[in-house]
DNA sequence: ACAGGTCTCTACCAAATGGTAGAGAAAATC
DNA sequence: GATTTTCTCTACCATTTGGTAGAGACCTGT
């Protein structure tokens, strides 16, 4: 019974329909805490489907970091590419460029927080595909910083620790609600700001 | 067979080893990849001696969390206490505190960064015991603000981002990898110095 | 010596987990 | 129209999970 019954999808999209809520559910609960079961339902699909997708519960998980790392490169490059030429503009740009997804996909940045909890080749997934994108962010920040356009300092340290600001705030709105911080449009814009002006005095030469 | 053998304790003490292993593992794995087999075996007891101190799994996680609680709580307020009354000097004081054993026992913080993913009624013996710290330290923050001796903000925001940075860089070591940084004496003395240089430059007027 | 509490164990259990085997419907290919 | 390929399903399975039942060792006070 109830079998096939209203397909919502065309076919063909369950393997990305899969992904999707992989995504969602491994980013904000957490890999050990997500069971196969619990995607399949969310899908609306068995779980074997799933397995016929996705050969092991560990490949799904390795095929979702995979997919998380494109989809932050493209989002970072992009803010870095359409930004000005002037350093604290060009950072301001790239905040808000991961920032956006981050509150409407939380999940998205949830995963980054979790690598140290992974195997080691299966967190390869996602750092091999940033490596790249940190290693031009540092040298880009070491040369702003001997031309004298942000405050001195280890750029690998200073890169770690906005890192460490924007996706900890971002992924921590339980945090945020001790501050009696609210996740609506006002407490969003407000948050934007406060971390901008920030990390702007954090840089500030 | 091999009953009784070398036990390590005097006796008395496997209440606290157990917790000292389940805060622990806890903090460190995250809670749902963390099984009773498991706490007990690295403990070396039976499961079922676990279950005679803590009445279930969940017990043992509150019970967790309140502990980790009023160690942080112990902490900071002795930070606070025996530092000067110069704002900058004092933030110091805190962020040294809590970066000590965060270093030592990474699974300490490791713990406050999983209440997401918790349900509220157990998260809430970590928030409300933390919740008088963040907000006297709103309140001072704003009087300080005020006073101009630190840069003007919302305290709020600011001290959500003052956490973020200090708890996030604390607890991903996997992240700082990707800036080559490495979990040794020179590397932990030049990413305090970072850190403090970073939020001194962040917070000042 | 013994009675009662304290503490840890072995032996189970029901439910949930990741995964296998293989049947059957639908579409594509011939 | 027949066959093959693609896709999703039902039916199982072994292992692991949190938890129960209850026995036995140890200490304590009398």
């Amino acid at each position: 019974m109830a079998r096939r019954e209203a397909v919502t999808s065309p076919r063909g999209d369950t393997r990305a329909r899969i992904l999707e809520s992989a995504t969602l559910l491994f980013g904000s609960r957490g890999f050990d805490a997500v069971s196969l079961d619990q995607i399949a339902s969310e899908v609306g699909v068995a779980k074997q489907t799933l397995l016929y997708w996705f050969a092991s519960r560990e490949e799904l998980l390795h095929e979702v970091l995979s997919n998380a790392a494109t989809e932050l490169v493209v989002i970072i490059d992009a803010a870095i590419r359409s930004a000005s030429d002037d350093p604290l503009e060009r950072i301001d740009a790239v905040i808000r460029a991961v920032f956006r997804p981050a509150v409407r996909r939380p999940a998205l940045l949830g995963l980054l927080r979790q690598i140290s909890r992974l195997p080691v080749d299966t967190a390869d997934a996602l750092t091999v595909r940033l490596q790249p994108l940190v290693d031009r962010a540092v040298m880009w920040m070491e040369a702003e910083m001997k031309a004298g356009r942000l405050r001195r300092g280890d750029p690998k340290m200073v890169i770690a620790l906005m890192y460490a600001t924007v996706v900890g705030v971002a992924t921590e709105p339980e945090a945020l609600r001790s501050v009696r911080w609210t996740n609506d449009l006002v407490g969003l814009r407000r948050l934007r700001t406060e971390m901008t002006a920030f990390i702007h005095s954090a840089l500030e030469p």
